[in-house]
DNA sequence: CGAGAAGAAGATATAGATGTCCTCTTGTTT
DNA sequence: AAACAAGAGGACATCTATATCTTCTTCTCG
């Protein structure tokens, strides 16, 4: 997998956040709407609150918000929070950096990594909120789910 | 990382090979040279051997060689081998596969996938044995290694 | 044919990513 | 101020990728 399931998690839970914004989402919430485990929201999370990308707000009515608008944040952004998709700075055989200078094969490697970056960078959560080919933001079931109202016998946690 | 650990020195081991056509390479000398743990080397190779890319050759004098030539292999083909790039066909998300409607997140994240792959099928192996900017097929480090002739006192393994 | 060199294969270790749980702190509401 | 809801943070469990080691089989050479 390119990303890290960590960073897919935290993409799924910033784009369900984008998509009620002035809403604050719990956890249990989140992780119910985008099939994330809810004890391990926090986790994933924590990172985004410390880059001010999202906000956590403690107590009654408390939860998760975008911190700025949807399309002043790229996925790059988020991914960039939880897992850093770094280019490669130095051929890893060479334990003296060998400058600019990759050989034929980790240059072309980083080719793979620059083009996902500036894919994920040049897409804004504003960008992937709606369809365009396909009806639904997250997928059908997370929209199935938000529909059905809160759950009135809430799932473990 | 885009790519596993695993597939990177399948890569590097491969290339090494092909540098070297018709002289098979044992692991001590693959592994030295290219900086992969040796005793993982066996581990690494065996899903080339039984794919075909290379050929593994028993007793006295005998190592892993390249089983094509090297313009007949690309480097997808190795990494499939060891660690499958696999498109998305369905969102995770859901449990009933969407058929081809993914969702915009998925579906941006599968264009890299997909990119990813068609870079790696479209390199051969001739195409990174010779640097055109570098000098250096993998690595300084390794050509160094490799015009010290072998070590009299090899490493342990 | 016998000895040694080399890969094959499975058991076993280690490390890091993933996931859970419990306690603490913070903030809201009454 | 008291009660409670909710995230923060760390301890701990689990799973997978990575790596090693030992034994077995196969092949080459004398």
């Amino acid at each position: 997998m390119a990303l890290t399931q960590t960073a897919e998690y935290a993409l799924r839970a910033v784009i369900w956040l984008a998509q009620h914004p002035g809403m604050p989402q719990t956890k249990t919430a989140i992780g119910h709407a985008t099939q994330v485990p809810a004890s391990y929201l926090p986790k994933v999370l924590q990172p985004l609150v410390r880059g001010q990308l999202i906000h956590a707000q403690r107590g009654i009515g408390g939860g998760y918000t975008l911190a700025k608008g949807a399309s002043e944040t790229s996925l790059l952004d988020v991914v960039n929070e939880v897992d850093p998709l770094r280019p490669i700075e130095s051929c890893p055989l060479s334990l003296k950096g060998h400058g600019k200078n990759l050989c034929p094969l980790h240059s072309l490697l980083n080719k793979n990594i620059l083009s996902e970056r500036a894919r994920l960078q040049k897409t804004l959560l504003s960008d992937v909120m709606r369809g365009d080919s396909s009806p639904t933001p997250l997928c059908d079931l997370a929209r199935e789910l938000q529909d059905q109202a809160e759950p009135s016998v809430p799932l473990n946690d």
